[in-house]
DNA sequence: GGGGAATTCATGGGCGTCAATGGAATCTCA
DNA sequence: TGAGATTCCATTGACGCCCATGAATTCCCC
């Protein structure tokens, strides 16, 4: 797989050892060092059992939406308690490992095998099984999406095979 | 935990001693250092049983919102006597660890456990199981909120979309 | 073109360091 | 002088760092 790369892409899956450590997927190493970021900046997916990660590309994206309230505001206060409040800054140690928190093992299910999610400028890490049961799903709308936009000549949705 | 951070994120629950001593939270030390105020900068939270605290920026933040009001309006002064008045400057000890005042503890209903909740430019005390009501309501209006505003992204974040 | 060497990665284990916590010792102010 | 507070140590458990293994891949040279 090529490098040179600045977005996540692809889905990889690692075990989780005794230690509690994982390696995270090299191409996202890769990434996350050109995106300079020390360390991996965590956040509960909201809509999902699974948690969204990445460096400060994707950091920025949650601080830029939080910059929008006034600081004293209650929505503020809110949004910084879901939004930082549930973050968490990862460490990555020299072999491109972290170990995750009891917090993100329960938010997303782990236990011994983790699928990390390439999404543009930040990846998903999910239990396997339960990412494969929302693959599944997402792709069957997708299909069903295209269908209904097909049947308008829509050229919005390319086609593609399920994946992986 | 990666360091090199310059705002409060995530959230760390510690123990209070037989003495009222507790740890910060060493990431948070890290920011407070970096920010330069020698102690604990401590306000209560307005709307909610707990207390914010931070640093120089924190500071500057209360003292530039209510330098939006007319130093002799009504709301001016019952905001001052609220933010300013009743905020209190901590001292840290060399192992990191700070004592809470009664009024503080009082405030938060703090027992023998403190939640630090990480908001960016401060973070809030808490006493842990009363957090973890109040999270609960922030994560669903949160996610409410970003229903609402229709944003995508599953970066969990609400409007302007923080894609690519 | 093929076989073997060198690389890249994921994974495991041992160990030193640091943070959180508890307790003792010292200090201070009424 | 005594209660509360501040500084100094000690313990323990978690985490970061280094090295080893092994599998899969790439590279290179004959």
């Amino acid at each position: 797989m090529a490098g040179r790369m600045d977005e996540f892409v692809s889905t990889f899956t690692n075990r989780i050892d005794g230690k509690g450590r994982v390696s995270i997927p090299a191409p996202f190493r890769e990434v996350l060092m050109r995106d300079g970021f020390p360390g991996l900046y965590c956040s509960p997916t909201l809509d999902q059992k699974a948690v969204d990660a990445g460096g400060n590309r994707f950091r920025d994206a949650i601080r830029q939406s939080l910059s929008q309230f006034d600081p004293f505001s209650e929505d503020y206060e809110l949004l910084s308690t879901a939004l930082m409040g549930e973050s968490e800054i990862l460490s990555i140690d020299k072999d491109g490992r972290t170990v995750f928190s009891d917090t993100i093992r329960a938010r997303a299910g782990l236990t011994d095998l983790v699928t990390f999610v390439g999404q543009g400028f930040k990846f998903q890490i999910w239990e396997p099984s339960r990412f494969a049961a929302y693959r599944e799903e997402a792709t069957s709308r997708v299909r069903e999406l295209r269908k209904r936009l097909g049947a308008r000549g829509s050229a919005g949705v390319p086609s593609q095979g399920g994946g992986t």
